[in-house]
DNA sequence: AAGCTATACCTAAGAATCTTATGTAAACTA
DNA sequence: TAGTTTACATAAGATTCTTAGGTATAGCTT
């Protein structure tokens, strides 16, 4: 990874995968989590993550629930009906386009 | 794939790929050349592709060549010394990445 | 001969998605 | 009390793509 950073594309997919695994989340943990689950190797920056999750709210996909915790401000998003039919299609194209990755990554040198 | 289309980042490590096995290639012989190896599922555009080997050039990873052939030029690309390290690197790259994005999408339902 | 498709290059406007930088504010830690 | 962590946010700029053109030759069909 360039700096541990993502190929574009995915960032949404992978938000979708992790709501659809835990009922509900808030940002900061979604950035935690995956820090977590791939040991460092990816960071999504908040940058980035803030505004997709805005986008998604927009779209329909995932609702929103405030909560305060430890006197904090925490914005909980779960996927809508909509959202998890949605997250089932981004995750059949993404792994469709990995397939198709993988048939071009795996050719020999000197193929066709 | 929506529209067959890219995921963004992928374009340049799969021309690099694809010149490391065919020791030159020009334009239009690497959009043919992709839908052939993937059976159509993916499509690179020219106004992608152009652009693209022009900065591979720019950067000192690919050398041209132009020969007419049947009275049409045509831009043949060839790795440099630069441009085979760099294939290497980006590879490896997108193999980590691909890795990586396989620990999360085969993630159970209701995980940690 | 005209018209269509394929070959072969190109660019430019706009969209989408990201990075980087910055801001706010509370809670925790040294 | 100063720095880090938690938790949200936005805005400027970069990158990379799509879409939509443009030019020109070759070959095939009618």
């Amino acid at each position: 990874m360039p700096d541990s950073n993502l190929y574009k594309g995915s960032l949404t997919t992978i938000v979708l995968k992790l709501l659809s695994g835990n009922d509900k989340m808030y940002g900061y943990e979604i950035t935690q989590k995956v820090k977590e689950l791939t040991k460092g190797k990816l960071k999504i920056t908040e940058g980035a993550l803030y505004p997709a999750l805005h986008k998604l709210e927009a779209e329909g996909l995932l609702d929103v629930e405030v909560l305060k915790v430890n006197n904090r401000l925490r914005k909980y998003y779960k996927l809508t009906e909509k959202g998890t039919k949605e997250t089932a299609s981004k995750l059949n194209e993404l792994e469709e386009f990995m397939e198709t990755l993988r048939g071009i990554l795996n050719l020999n040198p000197k193929f066709g």
